[in-house]
DNA sequence: CGCACGGTTGACCTGTATCAAGCCGGGTGG
DNA sequence: CCACCCGGCTTGATACAGGTCAACCGTGCG
């Protein structure tokens, strides 16, 4: 990251709910999250949507449009978000010269396909219920990792955002968060979300 | 492709069900498949089994290894295969002068990420029937690509892989092979597959 | 003020899992 | 060479997780 503060040209700020970039428009820089958070949403021929991911701050979004020179993902703000603009040419042009930075590239983007293999391990082979305790334990070690509390946080995103994460229906992840709640392994009210047990949420993951 | 192949060490044969790497084994060289074709899967921490792809000639398997020098799938062999060794360390050095090498490389990976998310999509908001046509529509595409008929191909994985792959049962691959079958969208003889109303099977995908 | 949107909860329905039996084809050992 | 066995596959009966439809609540915004 500090690597790629060099080569920012610009920031950019995005409005809850607007798009910083949209699937099928020409790529041409990646974007480090600074401020905010976001969703990535793909859009099937058939109308189908599907979010696949939740972004946050130092985290980098837009590597899909390498390959093609398009996006083929959205990208839109949960909140109030600012990014950093990394011009793809001059990174690419840089990253002659560093070799740290290439690597640093390389590996960027070695980590998303190794996630997005996780997140296919979720949807393929969890119940609804340990899809749910995967992402909030997933949540919760993201928070961890930038020096906040492990066990509150505010959910950034809709109970439908969730649900098309997680290969399921708003009112499955309302019902689910309920149960939860019930059995005194977090608190939800609204967004605001209290793990009270971590390792029962944990042991969720084991069930059958 | 073909600057890939000034790379190669060596190529190395791996017989049917062999594994080429392991999740966990150190990260060393990509592979170019020459010939046959590999299942990819990821084993969580509970001992959960998923199978997250399927790999014929000219792609590329070890992409997952570059973060963090560790490959964290395992790819195993469906059948006798060959594949290029790639050396790593090699293909960081030679993409050092020869900037549309490392470019492929770059278009390789965000490939591959776009392709996750193509199966993140199918996983989570298409239903079962509709995950098995468009797999098949794959394949059909594939084989295409590959210069053979559209209409006519083996399947190289069991119906459990394909359940695993596709987040259902073999069961239940295996009944709407059966139903694909008695709707003459196909015929299916155990694993050779004939597709006889192309349309029909696209049509699948659109239900509701 | 009231409307729209996000969320919760209930009743009911259905797609897919589960359990179980049986088939087929190929490889092995007697 | 045949009998057997085993793994991959199909098919049926039944169970249940999660989807669907609907009513209702709270709250923030025009």
């Amino acid at each position: 990251m500090e690597q790629i503060d060099t080569l920012v040209a610009t920031t950019r700020r995005v409005r809850a709910f607007e798009p910083l970039y949209r699937a099928g428009s020409p790529f041409k820089s990646l974007y480090a999250i600074r401020l905010g958070s976001f969703k990535t949403v793909v859009v099937s021929e058939e109308g189908r949507e599907q979010v696949t991911g939740f972004q946050v701050p130092a985290e980098l979004l837009g590597l899909d449009g390498v390959d093609n020179d398009t996006h083929t993902v959205t990208a839109v703000a949960l909140e109030d978000s600012t990014v950093c603009v990394i011009p793809y040419a001059r990174l690419e042009e840089v990253s002659i010269q560093v070799p740290a930075l290439r690597r640093q590239i390389f590996r960027a983007m070695s980590r998303e396909i190794v996630h997005d293999h996780d997140v296919m391990m979720m949807l393929g082979s969890m119940r609804a219920e340990q899809r749910v305790a995967s992402f909030l334990l997933d949540l919760s070690r993201h928070h961890v990792a930038r020096g906040y509390a492990a066990s509150e946080f505010r959910l950034r995103m809709t109970r439908e955002d969730i649900g098309s994460f997680l290969g399921m229906k708003l009112e499955t992840v309302s019902r689910i968060l309920s149960r939860f709640d019930e059995d005194e392994l977090l608190t939800v009210q609204k967004r605001l979300i209290r793990i009270l047990n971590i390792d029962g949420l944990n042991a969720v993951l084991s069930y059958h």
